[in-house]
DNA sequence: CATAGCGCTTGGATCGATTCAAATTTTGCT
DNA sequence: AGCAAAATTTGAATCGATCCAAGCGCTATG
């Protein structure tokens, strides 16, 4: 391979000084006519790629792209739902603006230092499902404006957009204790780093990530007001992925009360619920109701429709792009509101129970 | 705003040279320990966010990602799922390798122009969907390496991945034919920049999309050697949406003579056609068969699940990211197998017809 | 003919780091 | 203490552009 082209060569090739050939290219107007053809046709005489963007960004100080993170493999961004949508809100924004977007993660934890490290972004959106902390303390080190999602550790020096867990998970667990349950189960988002199994209401109270802790706290305020033994209702704790979920289910059935409402924090985790009802012959929602937590798109076809409390997803993605291209030095910590969408996965209870 | 703190800020407040304060951070192993110590001591004083990935950049000249460009908004690497299962293999191997993946898109053509031609990326992974040959020549001005995706024209300097596009809708073709249908219509994917319609075998012969182009010429040389009478054949194009698909529908529907075996050029299409038949109440596959193309995987998923033709896209997603990657100066073409997958959208025709 | 004004070009400074050959300090050994 | 070898540190060069004050040539004006 040999070496690229500079504009200094262009340059010497074409008899002009370095600072007119850089104006041919970036301020064609400027330079008379007949200098700006020579540099043209020096530059495509000797292969010229143009203006390198690595130097030319060095001066400009902007890249004009923002990144996003997050402590999990990249595919997550692909493969969410809940991701899927928000990155899709963040694309509109980004469309609008012209500006770029890169994606940031690592598999492991120096990789993902130096990841964050050497990015080259204007700033950063950090997807704060696990391992939320470490991602934020690397991330503020950047010194670049920066948002994180759904990362609800009370910390006023970082800007936040997220959804008032504790009011949505009320508003779900009341939709179905008005509806008459009484048998209720809980399908959990992680608690601690890894793992999977039932767990405790004191546990689960105590969850690293703080939408798990909301959540909870969200179900069980409502469903102690409506008298129903809170001590006695199981949590199950997942990955929120199919596996866990349908290990969760497996475990809630089997036991000799089985529920009648299931309240699951996340709609990925309702839809495998559903599939693994389905697969059994249980109707759903006539013997069983699930609620979901998110909203994402596929919850509306899924079979039966998905009963949900819907978060403006795509909302959240535009946003926190408007965050930090508009950043201004002050931190904001924003809660958009929820809202109880009914669909057809939850009903009364059948009546023998 | 204060004016960043530089390496040099750093290396004067702390004594010593910039080429000391540099290896701090970049070999820390190589500098004695006192002189670490202080070096550390004077950053964190100053408020230094570590060496900046601007200035490493030009020096070290690979960016270490890569760059995803599509001539569509950028929300569509979220919301398509074909894009969507390529992103996820390219994931898988950026992860596997430390790669970034820097989006790069544009709502407008001289947007498209400069966002190429200022991306930060050691290389391009090109998707064709449309406006195929301005992205590619813009991509190739950038003098990386490049592979684009379903490319097909004849093109021996341009590195493609792709399917063998006419064997697969063959493929498609004959099984529905050997399933005895003789009424098919096609929905067929863009022929031209914009629009959607009903349209002739000549115009989307003449496609200037090739893998439209070839998936037609693919269906009807099978079906031609069944008997079927070609020129009867209804196409319509769509612009592989919901919107367009269902009108598509509507169209081939309002016929006196309905189809019994819908040909569709993507899963996307063929999943919209699912919904707008059982919305219809008609029955997939007793009274009519529908043959997506892609293998997406939703695909599995649907009501009724899709009978089609898989393409290995995870799998193209991974080797783009290689090609890239292990950039030797050669320009392969490769092509991978398709596969059919008969799930339960298809088969025989109603006996009445 | 001198001078002002305009338009284009020039070349040095700068952006923020890394690299490497040369200079300097330390260490090890007798 | 003396000296060679090893370990550190230095500082200039480099990466590839953009910016801008100063300079130059040309035309219009008095």
């Amino acid at each position: 391979m040999t070496r690229p082209v500079r504009l200094a060569d262009v340059a010497r090739e074409a008899g002009v000084s370095h600072g007119t050939a850089s104006n041919v290219f970036s301020r064609p107007e400027i330079v008379r006519d007949e200098v700006r053809e020579r540099v043209f046709a020096a530059a495509s005489k000797l292969g010229y790629a143009g203006p390198d963007p690595k130097g030319r960004l060095l001066r400009a100080g902007k890249v004009n792209a923002i990144g996003v993170a997050t402590a999990e493999p990249l595919s997550y961004f692909f493969d969410d739902p809940f991701a899927r949508t928000v990155m899709s809100g963040i694309s509109q924004e980004c469309d609008a603006t012209g500006a770029g977007i890169s994606l940031v993660s690592a598999a492991n934890k120096e990789q993902l230092a130096w990841n964050i490290q050497s990015a080259l972004v204007d700033g950063f959106i950090v997807f704060c499902v696990e391992g939320g902390s470490r991602l934020v303390e690397l991330t503020r080190e950047r010194k670049l404006p920066f948002v994180t999602l759904d990362f609800a550790e009370h910390d006023d020096t970082v800007a936040t957009i997220g959804v008032d867990d504790v009011a949505g998970a009320g508003m779900a667990a009341r939709h179905l204790a008005e509806l008459g349950h009484r048998r209720f189960a809980v399908l959990a988002l992680p608690t601690i780093e890894t793992g999977y199994g039932p767990t405790t209401l004191e546990r689960a109270q105590n969850a690293i990530y703080s939408g798990t802790r909301d959540r909870i706290r969200g179900y069980f305020e409502v469903l102690a007001t409506h008298g129903i033994d809170v001590k006695a209702v199981p949590i199950y704790e997942t990955e929120n992925d199919e596996a866990s979920t349908r290990a969760g289910m497996e475990h809630l059935f089997a036991s000799p009360e089985p529920p009648t409402a299931i309240l699951a924090m996340s709609d990925r985790m309702a839809m495998a619920a559903l599939d693994w009802l389905r697969e059994r012959g249980i109707e759903v929602p006539g013997e069983v109701s699930v609620i979901g937590f998110d909203g994402v798109p596929e919850s509306a076809v899924s079979t039966p429709p998905l009963t949900t409390i819907a978060q403006p997803i795509v909302e959240i993605g535009r946003r926190a792009v408007q965050t930090i291209l508009g950043f201004d030095g002050t931190i904001r910590r924003e809660t958009l509101d929820v809202e109880l969408i009914v669909r057809g996965s939850t009903a009364p209870p059948p009546s023998g129970s």
